[in-house]
DNA sequence: AAAATATTAAACCAAACGGTTTAATATTGG
DNA sequence: CCAATATTAAACCGTTTGGTTTAATATTTT
């Protein structure tokens, strides 16, 4: 359970380092709803192209995004697969505590419904 | 869906950042087994205890943590929530391709198979 | 009161980050 | 071929990060 290998952990730190910027998980939400190119997000975005540009770049080092080169336009869309590592890292260790939690939760809301 | 409002959104990022790096994450796995104080951390990390000590502020700072002050002894312990919004947040967009995404894995799960 | 222990605070450093502006490259349309 | 379009590359700038070392503070032990 405490080891984690190497390379992983690279990968889970990038992903989260990717998730940690507003306009990167903005980036994601737009691209959840299919693939769009770098042009239209800057412009929905109303920031540069090349600073969309290096986002996306950090997304992509994340192995986040898979880039479509069509002419001119990069499309950008979404991989699933570092979402689902992180995803599954922050389950492990939050396992530990959900009943416990879910006990406390359960009785707040008895204690505000008391309340009123 | 898209909008997200803002206070959540700066909560987020401090979660993610705080996960992005490797001796947090340590130390989150180390705290999931109950509480410890900074001391015996730094000692197992074989970092300095300043060193430690800014790392458990970072956690502390994005509500991952809660300390517990024992005379000159501060020990601490894993807060579950914002771990459940970024959670969440992952979930949500993991969903929209969460389905396509297991059909792939079938797939080629499958072409393997008949390749042996 | 003095010494040892547990921790934070402050100063500092090199590297990375988020962003811009200005060039350079590649593709498309007249 | 030339102009417009879509994108990256490079240089730069201020701020943050991860880490150290050295000091300061608070508590416990003797």
């Amino acid at each position: 359970m405490a080891g984690m290998t190497a390379q992983p952990d690279k990968q889970l730190s990038q992903a989260f380092a990717a998730l940690a910027d507003p306009t990167r998980r903005w980036l994601i939400e737009q691209l959840s709803q299919g693939e769009r190119c770098i042009g239209e997000l800057a412009k929905d975005r109303r920031m540069t192209f090349a600073g969309v540009s290096k986002h996306i770049r950090v997304l992509e080092d994340a192995g986040l995004l898979n880039r479509r080169v069509a002419g001119r336009q990069h499309f950008l869309s979404i991989d699933p697969q570092p979402l689902r590592q992180a995803h599954a890292w922050i389950n492990l260790y939050r396992d530990f505590w959900q009943d416990s939690f879910d006990r406390l939760e359960e009785h707040l809301r008895q204690t505000n419904n008391s309340n009123s």
